[in-house]
DNA sequence: TGCAAATGTGAGGATTACTCATGTTTTTAG
DNA sequence: CTAAAAACATGAGTAATCCTCACATTTGCA
């Protein structure tokens, strides 16, 4: 989850594999073209984002960005990849030690702020998850996170609800975990307060299904 | 929402507006680009949509096509809305008679049936929610159609329950639209029983908020 | 009938993701 | 240390595709 972060040919879709950066040189310029990157997409979004614009900024000429991307999509999956990654430690630490009803109450609601907050402040994931949904590499990366944050609440389900059917509490996990990224597409798309009252519902609604009333 | 179908510059991106059709002749081609969009989107996906595709399936040259549509999303762009606008319709028959606890139930597990069975029928929509929500113009459109749907669930509930406060009743529609579709577009990406367990889960928890116990 | 507006055409302009032949630096082997 | 090999760097050029525009044709109408 650290050296691999550079992919080459993710998805079912063709895309020839690039040379992983073996040298300390070429590590640091592969991190410079993403800072690139990720700043042009805060700027301008991922679809203004020109590959030519990206080289020149990290200081590289352009051959030596498809050296370790195979295609424009790849870097912008590299950086979701990083974002997912470092959401997964969060969730997985909040979750980890929850025992009870009321552990569960307060850890679930303390996640959906921070993620909501996360959703608000940076904009390069705001983009990668409210704009990029096209790619098709993308949705699955999304699909694999919510699987396994999911996973993690399944577990927490699964300890205070042992009577119930493993299978119907890993579908509530998924289904309540991928309405709140829904839920904060949404937010984020709307009003300031609008937004908030959105996100405050959800968590109303999704701990009533976890919880009970 | 007949005449107007053929749309110019929608959202605020630049993009020249174009002539609506107003000859019986140009109007009969226009039916025949689009037609021949959608089969290419059924066939291929909006992505690999190519405009030169699209007129020589029509018939027409590629002039003729920037003629009525200022671009390629502008076409995508008339397809989703003609969906959206027989969905209201459907819609709003389904819940306008609705006066009771019941009737309600009733309702609204019908229409989250014909819409996840449209989801699935339907490889143009599906492409289109699934795949193009990259453009921006899109995903007004789909939020203007979800604010529109929800305010019919609204007016629903404000029978049902007089007392409670508006603006909440209101938040509460439009976010269990959007979860709805949230989980039409999970449901169509994982297989067929997963997605059917999920649609099914968001039947129960949509109704419990809708309708109580 | 004749003219203006609407419509039709497709070669070519413009943009941009991506390739590749060639040169340079680093690592490795003897 | 040296030379070969591997990794890395470069940027002009290729290919694909959206879209324009100058000009031709058809239609509506006085």
């Amino acid at each position: 989850m650290e050296g691999s972060t550079v992919a080459g040919s993710q998805d079912g879709q063709i895309a020839s594999p690039r040379r992983a950066p073996s040298q300390q040189r070429s590590r640091e310029r592969v991190e410079r073209m993403l800072a690139a990157a990720s700043a042009l997409i805060a700027e301008q979004g991922s679809d203004a984002m020109r590959m030519g614009e990206v080289a020149e900024r990290a200081g590289v000429s352009i051959g030596s960005l498809y050296q370790f991307f195979p295609d424009k999509r790849a870097i912008i999956w590299a950086l979701a990849e990083r974002y997912t990654a470092e959401s997964q430690d969060c969730i997985a630490a909040s979750l980890a030690e929850v025992s009870d009803a009321e552990g569960l109450r307060r850890a679930f609601s303390e996640l959906v702020d921070i993620y909501y907050g996360r959703f608000l402040a940076e904009p390069v994931m705001r983009d990668i998850w409210s704009g990029t949904q096209a790619d098709k590499a993308l949705r699955e990366l999304e699909l694999a996170d919510s699987r396994a944050n999911a996973e993690f609440l399944t577990a927490v389900l699964r300890r205070l609800r042992p009577a119930a059917d493993p299978a119907t509490l890993e579908t509530t996990a998924l289904l309540i975990w991928q309405m709140g990224e829904a839920t904060m597409r949404l937010a984020i798309s709307v009003g300031r307060q609008e937004g908030d009252d959105l996100v405050a519902a959800y968590k109303r609604m999704a701990l009533r299904e976890l919880v009970g009333e």
